[in-house]
RNA sequence: GGCUCAGUAGCUCAGUGGUAGAGCAGGGGACUCAUAAGCCCUUGGUCGCGUGUUCAAAUCACGCCUGAGCCA
């Protein structure tokens, strides 16, 4: 198949590669969710996308986890990432590209990478002493352990006493280079309060850091010294390169940075925001590779309003999530109701409250009532009027002309909340609308003209709505536009292809004189949870 | 200890010098095309606390309190 992307920039973005030492958890969906929602938009737009996540798979932790399991470290991950790649099915994720850390492909590359930075000089043998958490795969200070040597994040675990000959990498010879990136581009590092973060720690003075672990077999030996493995931060960074070739391809650095890199945006959540933002982009300049172009660190998620954890027993299960109330409704309430960037909650009622609210009263309601109208008075077509009469300070109008706009301007930088919002208020503009005008009665009185006019100028905001929506919402919007009469699929990844971004983003664009579907409630509400009754 | 961000209605948040806002939730009403949906009206806030600057402060300054986070 031959696509013309005309001349709209590639686009490429990655979740993180998700360490495959348990099965994915809702933190991974939503940074998932959002990666995927940035691909379908840019795909939208008819951009040539890459949308890339994966599994991050060596290191200390799993092998161990393995051990205790009694399974090798191999078929541990195998079976785990089995569940990641089920939940994004579940999910209708879109990616593009699946890697494996362990791949075969994936160690030519790191090795290669190495290679670059090894005769750069960037590499050298040193001695590490000090504390290390197994759960962080990071050496700690000693003044930040909790009583009996506890690492402060992983609270149950003990470090471990290290001493130990290491390869190390001169991150410190990259402290100005840095600086100036930081600088240069302001936007590198999303949102401002990560990006505050990240300068304070570079200006405390950048230390070199350990690319290598001795008594550690699950890895990839360190090339010029196979008694070593490569620290598992190292050889994970470099799956987005690996990733971006064809997988059928033979594996070069060359050939793997020559149409993709560098990636546009790197999705992360905060945790681990230094080596996406310090530790990478160092590594990259020392390659001798541009950087990327952006990396956004999200908020973490909460329960309740706690913190969720294994060990508090409030984790929230994004398998069963989706299994309860579907791919779109996951995916609408966490991209519309908490501000990407910054801390969010999740909350059952909340939950409920907001996708009946959004998707079942406003939007799915309104297409249904405009739907039956449209049967009714006007013969199961889109009413036939011409789009280019409708009065320049029409409601509906005013507010569409300007919504694609808006509504681009939010994916772009990764408002989605925003962008929904937006979207939002032409539906609930609509209702009001049809409320004020109430064709229903114009119909009865005879107002032939009155009716069509108002029902079409409805159902052209429904369908501008969905569409704008289809990132968030694939099958909801597939079913609307099924039922204004196009044979559209918003999950094909050629979308930009088969439809016009200009048309189908632009108010006005409903064809005059199409036939409808058959009306059916496109989201069904929900039922809040049944409450405990009281003794 | 140093630094960053946040604190506005029950909930989620907008509002950066000029009479406190939106959505959701709660209460009431009129309508009937519709998924008991939608529409209209409405309850609800000494804008974390204090001091200062100003004719005027949610907004600016300083101090404090609370929460989240960064300091390999």
């Amino acid at each position: 198949m031959t696509l013309n992307f005309a001349d709209k920039p590639r686009f490429a973005i990655t979740t993180p590669l998700y360490y495959v030492n348990g099965l994915p958890h809702i933190g991974s969906a939503y940074t998932t969710i959002a990666a995927d929602v940035v691909a379908r938009f840019y795909r939208l737009m008819g951009h040539s996308v890459l949308m890339i996540t994966g599994t991050d798979e060596h290191g200390q932790k799993i092998q161990r986890t393995a051990e205790e399991r009694g399974v090798s470290p191999q078929a541990h991950c195998d079976e785990f990432v089995a569940g990641f790649e089920h939940l994004w099915e579940l999910l209708n994720i879109s990616c593009d590209r699946f890697i494996r850390t362990t791949a075969d492909r994936h160690q030519v590359i790191v090795n290669e990478f190495f290679q670059r930075v090894w005769e750069r000089g960037d590499i050298y043998q040193g001695q590490q002493q000090g504390w290390y958490c197994v759960s962080c795969e990071e050496f700690k200070e000693e003044r930040d352990l909790l009583t009996d040597q506890r690492c402060p994040i992983h609270t149950k675990q003990q470090v471990e006493w290290r001493d130990e000959s290491n390869y190390f990498f001169k991150l410190s010879k990259y402290q100005d280079q840095l600086e100036q990136l930081y600088a240069d581009r302001p936007d590198f590092i999303q949102p401002e309060s990560r990006r505050n973060e990240v300068l304070s720690f570079v200006k405390q003075g950048l230390q070199d850091f350990s690319i290598s672990r001795i008594n550690l077999d699950w890895g990839f030996p360190v090339p010029t010294d196979p008694g070593h493995t490569l620290y598992v931060w190292f050889d994970a960074l470099l799956g987005y390169i690996t990733a971006l070739q064809d997988p059928s391809d033979p594996p070069s650095l060359a050939a793997a940075t020559a149409e993709w890199w560098p990636i546009n945006v790197h999705l992360i959540g905060k945790d681990i925001l230094r080596f996406h933002a310090v530790y990478w982009p160092a590594m990259l300049m020392s390659a001798g590779l541009p950087v990327p172009g952006r990396v956004f660190g999200h908020g973490f998620l909460t329960k309740d309003g706690q913190k969720m954890g294994k060990s508090q027993g409030n984790t929230l299960d994004p398998l069963a999530l989706v299994h309860r109330y579907g791919p779109d409704a996951v995916r609408y309430y966490f991209m519309r109701e908490i501000e990407f960037g910054k801390d969010g909650d999740f909350n059952e009622t909340r939950f409920i409250n907001v996708l009946n609210a959004d998707l079942a009263n406003d939007l799915g309601n309104l297409l249904n009532r405009t739907l039956k109208m449209a049967a009714r008075y006007c013969e199961d077509r889109v009413p036939v009027i011409d789009p280019e009469a409708i009065p320049l300070d029409h409601p509906l109008a005013a507010l569409g002309r300007s919504l694609g706009e808006t509504v681009a301007e939010a994916y772009t930088h990764l408002a989605f909340s925003q962008g929904c919002t937006a979207i939002l208020a032409l539906v609930q503009a609509s209702n009001k609308f049809l409320d004020d005008q109430a064709p229903w009665s114009l119909y009865k009185q005879g107002k032939q003209a009155e009716t069509e006019a108002v029902l079409y100028a409805v159902l052209e905001s429904v369908r501008q709505a969905a569409y704008l929506l289809s990132p968030v919402v694939p099958s909801l919007s597939n079913q609307i536009y099924t039922q204004l009469g196009f044979a559209v699929d918003f999950n094909q990844k050629d979308i930009g292809q088969q439809l016009s971004y200009g048309d189908h983003a632009a108010w006005g664009y409903l064809p005059p004189g199409q036939p409808l579907g058959v009306a059916s409630p496109v989201f069904q509400r929900l039922e809040l949870p049944e409450l405990v009754a009281s003794p």
